[in-house]
DNA sequence: CAGTATCCCTCAAGATACTG
DNA sequence: CAGTATCTTGAGGGATACTG
């Protein structure tokens, strides 16, 4: 993100990219929501070089979304940890991961997360009002900040 | 996505990524998503400069996601419009502007999208099994491609 | 309006060597 | 194991001028 950081954009979606947009950030957060906690993990999962990994961890765990900490069961070793806010962007990983593998993978060929009690998969992640009636593209607005705050004031 | 891409990751969300992780390409869609189809409305919207908005488009019409044609209403007129497939990723986009909003946005200042025959807000996207019920994260596990297709066979 | 054509610059990313 | 230190590269991105 480097050139114009996207955060002046009146954008929640802008917001969240200044923080994962990098080409790295969401497959080291997908490895992470996947149980690995080790540097040595990661690049071996990921096959990221050390320094940029060094780089993306650094930048996640400033942003809040990893917690960097000693291992418990052995005190040398570091561990990089979830926080919530981390934990919140299982939706974004899995919203990927479902589109990755139905429009991008070979049928198939693509690891597919799902319920460990139960072996089902998860349901697509779908749209819905509060109320929890599914909702199309057609029925969705978008509402700017003016328009929401200002005009509700 | 240039120095190595992803594609050789058995993972769906690296794919995905290979499609829609640079800088813009999620900003782009966002756009789409909220009904922008010119090209110099996307240019205003979103600050981008022309080659770089170009080249974007170019890769989202190549890749099936954006759909490049001339105008109804005016043949001069040229339209991006989005396919099935980019469709498909509002859920992605709105997760992405969720967690922003929740995490990244000051408070009340970023836009939302709601139903639009409502007004009333969307649901968080969570997930949840086939029959619908929550699952939380430490419910659900990630299956390798080996041990999915291979040892299912 | 919807782009191309240039030029420039920075930084993400890669490779490798080294350290506590 | 978990990094830091360097060096290099090449693409992504920005600005501006120009065109059908």
């Amino acid at each position: 993100m480097s050139p114009a950081p996207f955060a002046h954009l009146p954008c929640p979606v802008a917001h969240a990219l200044d923080v994962l947009g990098e080409r790295w950030s969401l497959l080291i957060l997908r490895d992470a929501l996947t149980g690995v906690r080790r540097f040595a993990d990661f690049e071996r999962s990921l096959g990221i070089a050390k320094n940029i990994l060094s780089a993306r961890l650094k930048s996640l765990v400033e942003n809040g979304v990893l917690e960097r900490r000693p291992s418990k069961s052995d005190a040398r070793e570091v561990e990089y940890r979830l926080t919530d806010k981390g934990r919140d962007l299982v939706t974004v990983v899995v919203a990927l991961a479902q589109w990755g593998a139905r429009w991008e993978s070979p049928a198939g060929t693509a690891p597919r997360f799902f319920n460990r009690h139960t072996g089902a998969q998860l349901a697509l992640l779908q749209l819905r009002d509060v109320d929890g009636a599914l909702l199309r593209l057609s029925d969705i607005g978008y509402e700017a900040p003016s328009a929401a705050a200002s005009a509700a004031a």
